[in-house]
DNA sequence: AAGTGGTCTAGACCACTTC
DNA sequence: AAGTGGTCTAGACCACTTT
């Protein structure tokens, strides 16, 4: 009885326990914050913060001037950990050269129309997990000349990183399409498959918090990778 | 100045604002919660408030005992919104049976380990997009006696909702594993392609939460679908 | 001992919804 | 008018960290 936990963090417990084993159903209505506080014997504020945990779950919605209702679950929204080196597989920089996009870059990036005129670096690396060569990468970003060196650049494990000295990390996020794909010839030989072998494609385009188009980069999983894992996410915190 | 917004939110913004910008940086240590309450003429909890903002975004992180810092952000979760009928998209039930479960399956489900006693209940539909079947169901859970009428579960749409009647759905989550596999005959007859081709394949386990194993979908998404689209999450709530 | 974040209270006032 | 959630305050006490 009465654990050591926080006296907001018992009554979550209690109320998602009464939702969770289905004493309180779908579009019910919770008791008022007033009558939780008398019956619980805590203020209103304790009330609020145990409610506001379970409204931060997703179990409950709070509806201005008439109460909380328990909210009919979704469970289509996962979370990908799709950090680009996991453990045991270190990372191996190809070639790094100054060209001419190709259409899909170019338009990631909202370059020039056409006429190739502006140039990017792009970044060649590859996975390795062992013996094996489990992704291959490719790296766009625009050619400044403010650019730090290269050779820095490529010390950088994630992506995003590369930008940090000229963007501040917090306002960039990345906008991610997963898609299955014939590998082209270029990517297959540094796989060691057969051009034409049907890959998991993921494609992250980076910009920064005033929407520029700052990176863009394809990784190419092997089959030897292996699936994508991911977990509706729903209780974040703790448990019942 | 000062817009219509409440106090803990312009403080948040405020803030927030001094670490997009670069005025604060990674590691950096923000100033105390009675420090901020002075310079803000707001009460501590206002404060908190605010801060707790910044934290559920995960741009700042407490410790006890020492102060508000910086986080350095990480770019590697990525939100997937994989419901199972997007708008403009209907489902066409193809067959429902009752049958023994594939080696896969039966593991899934955690079933004894072969002979194949025990029979599951299977429901195959496919989703179409106007003239265009995109893709394709096998949804397998345990045949229970207790259960309703398959007639009744396959007006649900998504697969979770067809245990709200046996399960709290709130108790329910789900893991899912996305790869890329060769279509076997089966799911290439009901998407008008050759066997073989590439497809994107979306396994979901649904668990109840005491772990029970209650259900299993593979989900093939033919060529015509298109990509799955994700956001790394990291402004969860407003805007600067 | 002094400073920091973490929990909690009692009460005020406001905005929204229902009757 | 009465009930609901939403914001805010001033102050208390506790736990943790640093000096």
């Amino acid at each position: 009885m009465s654990d050591s936990l926080h006296l907001y963090e018992r009554i979550a417990a209690q109320l998602r326990g009464a939702i969770v084993s289905g004493e309180y159903r779908a579009e019910d209505m919770l008791p008022s914050e007033n009558e939780l506080a008398r019956s619980y014997g805590a203020s209103r504020v304790t009330i609020r913060r145990a409610l506001g945990e379970l409204e931060n779950e997703g179990l409950v919605r709070a509806l201005h001037g008439k109460g909380y209702f328990v909210e009919q679950p979704h469970h289509t929204n996962f979370t990908l950990d799709l950090r680009e080196l996991r453990p045991g597989e270190v990372t191996r920089y190809r070639r790094i050269t100054l060209d001419f996009p190709d259409e899909e870059t170019r338009r990631a990036l909202a370059l020039g129309p056409e006429s190739g005129r502006e140039r990017v670096v792009s970044v060649w690396s590859v996975v390795e997990r062992g013996e094996d060569v489990v992704a291959c990468d490719e790296k766009y970003t625009k050619y400044e000349r403010a650019q730090p060196t290269i050779e820095r650049e490529i010390n950088y494990v994630e992506f995003v990183d590369m930008f940090a000295e000229r963007f501040p990390p917090v306002s960039i996020w990345v906008e991610l399409s997963l898609s299955v794909e014939a590998a082209p010839e270029r990517v297959a030989g540094e796989l060691g498959c057969a051009a034409g072998t049907p890959m998991l494609v993921a494609r992250k385009l980076i910009r920064s918090r005033s929407d520029e188009r700052i990176g863009y980069s394809r990784r190419w999983y092997s089959p030897l990778y292996g699936a994508l894992e991911a977990r509706s996410g729903y209780y974040v915190t703790g448990r019942l």
